[in-house]
Parts: C-alpha cells; sequence; structure tokens
DNA sequence: ATAATATTGCAACATAATCGCAATAAATTA
DNA sequence: TAATTTATTGCGATTATGTTGCAATATTAT
C-alpha cells in the first residue's frame, strides 16, 4: 500500500496545517476549491491517521474532527493531549497541557479522548 | 413542565441504576422487558439528564451514553468526573479519580468531556 | 509507452438521533 | 367519581454522519 501523492491529499493537509485547529469532514470541504467528494475526503483522513500525520477527536457532537499533530511554526504535539472547544467560536484546537489523573493501578490506559469546553483564550 | 410517573421512565432509570455503567439507548432498550420505543427512550434520557439525574457521555465511537450520577451503595459522583471504556468488556464506567489539567488562565472550562480507552480493572 | 495498482467519484447503504403530529395517559380540578 | 389539562408516548418520516462496493481515473514504476 505504497502512497500516491495527488491534489486532494494536497489540498486537504495544507487545510489542516494551515489552520491548525481541529476540523470536520464537512469544515474541510468547505475550505477547498475544488470539488471533492465526501467519501475520498474521509479516506484521505482516516489515511493520514493510519500513517500518523493527522489525529482523529470526537467531540460531545458525535462529529469527528480531524488535527494535524504539527501546527505550523509550534513543537510538535504529544500523541495524548487536551482538546479545548470554545462555546463561542467554535473552534476546536489542540492543548499542550500535561493530563493527570490518578487512576486504581489495575486499569491498563491505552488511549485518551478528553475535550474540554467552554471560552477559549480568544473569546475570554 | 411538571414531570409525570410513567413506568417507560421508571423502567429506564432501573436499568441505568442497577447497573452503574453507562449504557447506550440500545443497550437500555435491550435490558428492558417491555417495548419502549426508541425515540421516547431517548426523550426520557434527555429528559433525566436536564434535571440532573443522569448525564451524558460521548465515546469515541461517536454514540450517546448516559449513566446515573449515584451508584447503588455507593457515593454520588462529581460533575466533572472521568470515564474508562474497556476494550475487552466494552462497558464504560465512571471512575471517581481526579482531574488535573494546567491550561492557561485564559482559558474557561465548562465543562469535561474525557473517556479513557484501555483495560478495567476487572479484566487486565 | 505500458503495466500495475492506489485513488477517486458515485450511488447505495448503515446507523444514530431527532422531529412533527396524533393518540394516550398521568395529574389536577370540579 | 367524572371531566379537564397537558405531559408523555408511538409511529413514521427525516436529518446527519460515516462507510462500502465497484467501475473509472490517475499516479508511479518499469
Ligand atoms: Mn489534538
Ligand atoms: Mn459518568
Ligand atoms: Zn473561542
Ligand atoms: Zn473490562
Amino acid at each position: 500500500m505504497k502512497r500516491r501523492n495527488t491534489p486532494t491529499k494536497e489540498a486537504v493537509l495544507e487545510v489542516l496545517t494551515t489552520t491548525g485547529k481541529a476540523m470536520s469532514q464537512d469544515a474541510i470541504e468547505q475550505e477547498i476549491d475544488i470539488n471533492i467528494n465526501r467519501a475520498t475526503i474521509y479516506r484521505v483522513l482516516n489515511r493520514f491517521c493510519d500513517d500518523g500525520v493527522l489525529h482523529k477527536i470526537v467531540a460531545e457532537d458525535g462529529k469527528q474532527y480531524f488535527a494535524s499533530y504539527n501546527k505550523v511554526g509550534e513543537q510538535e504535539i504529544a500523541k495524548n493531549h487536551l482538546h479545548f472547544k470554545c462555546l463561542i467560536c467554535e473552534t476546536i484546537e489542540c492543548l499542550h497541557a500535561e493530563v493527570n489523573f490518578s487512576i486504581p493501578k489495575a486499569y491498563i490506559v491505552q488511549d485518551v479522548n478528553c475535550v474540554l469546553t467552554g471560552t477559549c483564550k480568544n473569546c475570554s
């Protein structure tokens, strides 16, 4: 399964890296000039996730949001990190804050999906 | 909007309080003897959430899960708490563990939706 | 240029959740 | 107890998100 370079892939990745925020398939499609099929966008996004280029967040609305691991001009993002959804500007961003939780040793944590909701630094 | 007591509401609440775990509409419906319409179950669940009796969790599968605030025989659960989804037994439970995160003061956190995934204490 | 196959578009499908509306039933009043 | 009010329910239709099969297309290597 060797990857190939296509305009679609480039366009999707460009949108996500420049915005730095997490976006839904719908939002991504609107940001792209050329017409790309919905199924194709999902397939591109999931492939990027498999390759470790993007990561997927599920918000309280049950929708999938995708974000790049490396924002432009900022440091790379740790695998397990928080996300913040602003109720005002509706953006979802990756936070670099550490998550500390103390749960019984018997539990084995493999993945963390944490979304905080409230007012972001731009809107407060 | 004064609430009325109905067999449906009692049945739904009973299932959730006795199990102590978070359940989806589908799973709840299966646990109830009498036939209850899907839309009705959702309406009952959402009303209970509005009244502060239940709370809603959205897992990585994008589905809604509902859980009681007070398990049987255990202490009441704090409003903001973690959830743990076991990949083996597939149950979603509320954890009493404290969540500590340090984010810039400019952010105003109103709600926390955090689901850990892995192996629970029963399955490890 | 040719061949191999990864990628795409399209339509169909699957599932979760909500909504409008008429029928029903719980609670209140007479 | 009987009548009234209206919260609740059932049903069907609808919306929305996301996935899949398959043929057509386009990228990459030979
Ligand atoms: Mn992120
Ligand atoms: Mn909980
Ligand atoms: Zn904001
Ligand atoms: Zn388990």
